[in-house]
DNA sequence: CTGAAAGCGCTTACAG
DNA sequence: CTGAAAGCGCTTACAG
């Protein structure tokens, strides 16, 4: 590898100078600068990375934080998403991503140390379940962060607009004379799960239509699995809904799959409609009508909200809401017809 | 953030003597080591990466390197299950993984300028399309690397045992009753497509069947879309082969789509077998046949591979074949029922 | 068994 | 406009 010290021999400047020239210090002669610039290009050098981190105290490195219950790591389709809009984003500004778990070697430390440890400049915190406390203390560290999916005034935050996507969907299942409607809801100790139940029952209420507690059932954490079995229970009441809400979109292909096996069909028996269009959701059959996060948006907003505030110290936090829109494909069907 | 320095003014031992003890020298008095690391327990220190990279020129920092042509980034299905599982492992060991782009700072660098300039010990490069000069530098420079989904004798590398897995295909088509099988070929530069499109051939020859030049059709780079026009391009023939298979999933999942467009069935009027075994695969409906790939074996292998070749520099390249294995679901009948 | 010193490759006051 | 020096926080010969 050539250094700093060889472009240095090579024009017969000094270290000091060839950094300047390389950095756009303004007081280095063109004259300098030139001969510096090219020397650089002949030589194919660029700076090590590692030595000036420790210099500057400044890594241009974002730490990603990925805890979910469900274990699928970077299969999961909504956080890949938005990871790769943050990916995107945050390496226009010659920030480069790494994946920060809990460990240090091979002793298990918190995932702060770990970010410590590694010196990056920041990390975007993605996760489902924010009861967990290494969240919390990463939510509360000094650490310039952005954290997705959940609300908090102590860094930034940002989401979409979960409630008024529910809405959405209650509107358009209203309109296609659907009146029992139930909802295939997530685990109680996440934000989004908590905050589309209340959009469900908000959207219930401007119809006036009951709330029976019968038709709220458990999808837990978002799987396939937690909507399949939510919607066996859905399927044992007296009187089955006509349509069924899960807070997610892999909770409503799990849904759909138990509705197939009862023998009934979708969208003609029972109308679903999901959350989040992930990419599956329009290759499924019928395909998925669902709420869509504008996840490349959400990805790029959180990389512009963590290097303004890696920059910029004393910036307050900032709480990004982003708007969703219904995406009406083959999973709904009126009632009227 | 507390340093070595801080360990050793608590601690009235050198620093050199607590490296030492920290890093498990065996030439420090236990009573030493003791008080060391308890004072370093307290202290809540750990060593700083970037200081140590510096020094020992070894980062425990992993490059990975995505190159696809669909734009879908992190998104892929197939790349994002094995870098999970490389992830899983390399972490054991201690590594991280940083993606590398082809930038540093704003400037358009190459993958291995990038590599370099963060002083990753060794890459993972994932890609489909192998004719990039880029991915040609990167595979023949020293740097350790594992690669996927290519044959190289200039590196290591790893993929799945394409043409076996086709030849399962075809015996299972083919004790299915089906002798009209078509193939949506990937693109020719790319290696798996390439493989697959032998071992489709290998198993037509086998049981005597002609190869029909119409039914080799183009699907480009295992897109949705290419699958789809692939899919009707087969359906125009006078002569509609009974069973299709796709080079890939996604475009299977494409083929799909056209066939139900033209107001066929899978599998009643055409059968359809795909190759990968994305998550997708079994949720779809009809549920998809295909070939499985261990992705998560694979990345955790490639991890294993790599990291063999950064402890010795000297060791020979591996190539390592994996096995693969049919999963019989809903897109493929019997044509003698 | 322990410590002083050099060095990894940069950047940035400080001095001229 | 340019350079010598210090320093970032470690590890590792070298010496004792």
């Amino acid at each position: 590898m050539v250094t700093i010290y060889d472009v240095a021999k090579e024009t017969g400047y000094s270290i000091t100078t060839v950094s300047r020239a390389l950095n756009n210090y303004p007081d280095v002669s063109d004259k300098t600068k030139k001969i510096i610039l090219e020397a650089v290009d002949e030589m194919g050098y660029f700076p090590n990375s590692i030595a000036r981190s420790l210099t500057m105290k400044k890594s241009f490195t974002l730490g990603v934080i990925f805890v979910e219950d469900l274990g699928v790591g970077m299969k999961h389709p909504f956080f890949s998403a938005v990871i790769e809009g943050f990916k995107q984003r945050a390496e226009k500004f010659g920030y480069d991503l790494v994946f920060i778990n809990r460990f240090i070697g091979n002793e298990k430390k918190s995932y702060i140390d770990h970010a410590y440890y590694r010196g990056v400049d920041g990390i975007i915190v993605v996760c489902s379940n924010y009861s967990d406390p290494e969240v919390v203390k990463l939510i509360e560290s000094p650490l310039p962060s952005v954290v997705l999916d959940v609300h908090s005034d102590k860094t930034n935050v940002i989401y979409s607009n979960n409630v008024y996507g529910c809405e959405l969907v209650i509107d358009h299942l209203y309109s296609l004379g659907h009146k029992k409607i139930a909802h295939i809801a997530a685990a109680e100790d996440t934000f989004t799960g908590n905050e589309r139940l209340k959009g469900y029952k908000l959207g219930m209420d401007k119809y006036g239509l009951p709330i029976n507690e019968d038709y709220i059932v458990d999808g837990g954490y978002f799987s396939y699995e937690g909507g399949y079995h939510a919607m066996n229970n859905l399927l044992k009441l007296d009187d089955v809904p006509t349509a069924v809400f899960a807070s997610g979109d892999t909770m409503a292909i799990g849904a759909i799959k138990a509705i197939k096996e009862a023998g009934l069909k979708v969208p003609d028996d029972i109308s679903i409609v999901g959350f989040d269009d992930i990419d599956l959701a329009q290759h499924i059959t019928p395909a998925l009508t669902t709420i869509r996060q504008n996840t490349e948006l959400m990805g790029k907003r959180a990389a512009d909200l963590l290097i303004d505030q890696i920059n910029d110290k004393d910036e307050d936090f900032s709480t990004v809401i982003l708007s969703v829109d219904l995406i009406d494909r083959e999973s709904t069907k009126s009632l009227t017809d």
